[in-house]
DNA sequence: CTGAAAGCGCTTACAG
DNA sequence: CTGAAAGCGCTTACAG
């Protein structure tokens, strides 16, 4: 059984030092020429790779970044580190993926995990229990950067980068203004979390500047209360000129359902917009119009934070990215 | 900056070896309860945690398996790393996340990454371009065990954990025949996918042990190309009592638009049913028919092999999982 | 230009 | 029952 080639292996076999192969591997200016060649001439050969174990021991460091987020079967997320692993690629970083599952003790766990392995930064979505950030900020201190992305604590002082809600329900709002649509029934979510009060917020003034429009707000916590809501909601507008609005993916698969169930179809019986990440408005036909919020951008930004954040910039920052309209068939 | 605690530091207070800091941390007979006691109680009050580097250093072996899927975004692979971690938590395991973008280069990088890391187990699907499985098999010969699941190679010697494809097939089609639908449109997936086959066998051999029924067999590699397939075969069964039947999610998601394209409703106009792991055929109203291929059931089994493999366990071992039939409204 | 040595934090055979 | 010592594989200040 041949176990992986070592520094050692490779200095008794060339009959130099294990310094020197070291040093040799690293190119460092001090070795010769014709040493480097053969040392490294060698080390190909055996296909030698430093053992991380070995090398974090000394050094500290280890180049790996996490990226931890609530749950894995979300489109977003999913694009979020297709992005993330792209950029750490390039860097010669390497990407650990944990799932906290949105349970808080869950995430210390993982948290410590990271703190033992000296992960060189983490990126994380904080679960909706998670209240206690006094950890997070902990080891930022220690030299960890932790960049906050999509679901960020209410804390100031941190490194966050979002969605922008009020961006995002703003388009969408100005979509079913232009369209003409004077009826407009509103699904949201929870009524506690802060990304529904940012989108509702702004939704509402967009809407509210409207002449004569009656805009009815429900709220909904999962996919199986939107359909409920929405299927209660709208015997009250068939036959009007009206659209439905779904604050995310979440709502959207409850009210779709809802409205084929009324045998509704869009755009003819009614104008279908959403907030969305864009996997689920390509489900229907027509696609779903939807203000896209990216998680490929989310990632992009995220990691040139991070970046800049082992270079040495101290000061934090929040970071908000823009939203686009994704214009499908439903209006 | 507060270090993270060392065994060295715990002796020095205690005024003990390292040595017996260490033997009473893991409980070992040699050491007095009292000295048992107080070092326990000092590690607790310090939150000492030993450093996984230095312990796998010393060990060669880390407490961690690796999850190797082709992609995130996909529920069937989502409950599969559910059951993993469950499983892999009671057994104080932790596990590492490896997505290889159905890149076999990447997929060889992530397989070093994980021998260097001399992870306790690997789980992997692999990659639909994957030929050489020679790197697998060294790892096996290295101590590491390898539990294939879902795509597993063609090579026999092996442990791989399967989806019961025939089985699946099997139960969609018998919903058919009951259903006394004599029509059937079955789209299929890429042709040279050994999943395809042997769904198709399967299929076709219940389907063809019915009398005068007329079965149209059509593929797709794409949810785009199953939609542009379906709608164009759609037209010739309009007005008839005909079924659908799509071997994956990837397609069911490209037929459900041509239907809804075409404006057909099930189960009024026709008959839908789907291989799927359960998650697109809720998004529609009826919700639809299908035959379920559960990824958490999966895990289980895989991590159960696992455990069998790290016991001493060497013979491989091919293990099916059987799929049960989850009945929407399509039908 | 090259090497000997110390040390990262742990485990464990050996000695007492 | 406890400790001194070696060693896992690496890096790097120090010496020559």
């Amino acid at each position: 059984m041949n176990q992986n080639p070592t520094l050692k292996k490779i200095a008794e076999r060339l009959n130099v030092s294990i310094s020197t192969v070291s040093r040799a591997l690293k190119d460092h200016p001090d070795i010769s020429l014709e040493t480097k060649k053969k040392i490294n001439e060698l080390a190909d050969l055996l296909e030698y790779d430093p053992n991380p174990y070995a090398v974090n021991l000394r050094t500290h460091s280890s180049k790996e970044f996490a990226v931890v987020v609530p749950s894995l079967s979300n489109f977003f997320y999913h694009s979020f580190i297709s992005a993330i692993e792209e950029e750490a690629r390039i860097f010669g970083y390497s990407v650990i993926i944990y799932r906290s599952s949105n349970d808080a003790k869950i995430e210390q766990e993982i948290l410590k995990s990271c703190r033992h392995k000296r992960v060189s930064g983490i990126f994380i979505a904080i679960t909706s229990e998670t209240t206690d950030i006094a950890p997070f900020l902990k080891l930022d201190v220690h030299g960890i950067p932790v960049i906050f992305f999509d679901k960020v604590p209410q804390y100031e002082s941190c490194n966050k980068i979002c969605v922008g809600d009020e961006h995002a329900a703003g388009i969408a709002a100005e979509e079913i203004m232009n369209k003409g649509i004077k009826n407009v029934l509103a699904i949201f979510g929870d009524k506690n979390m802060s990304i529904t009060k940012a989108r509702l917020e702004k939704f509402s003034s967009v809407i509210g500047q409207g002449e004569d429009v009656n805009l009815q707000i429900l709220y909904a916590t999962s996919t199986d209360e939107a359909e409920q809501v929405t299927l209660a909601a709208l015997p009250g507008y068939v036959g009007r000129k009206f659209a439905v609005f779904c604050m995310s993916d979440e709502i959207l698969a409850g009210s779709m359902k809802a409205i084929q169930r009324k045998g509704l179809q869009a755009p003819k019986d009614l104008g279908v917009i959403a907030i969305s990440d864009g996997m689920i408005p390509l489900l229907f036909y027509p696609e779903i119009t939807f203000a896209e919020t990216s998680g490929y951008n989310l990632g992009k930004l995220s990691f040139s934070r991070m970046m800049r954040c082992i270079a040495g910039s101290s000061f934090a920052q929040t970071i908000v990215d823009e939203s686009r309209l994704v214009v499908g068939g439903s209006m």
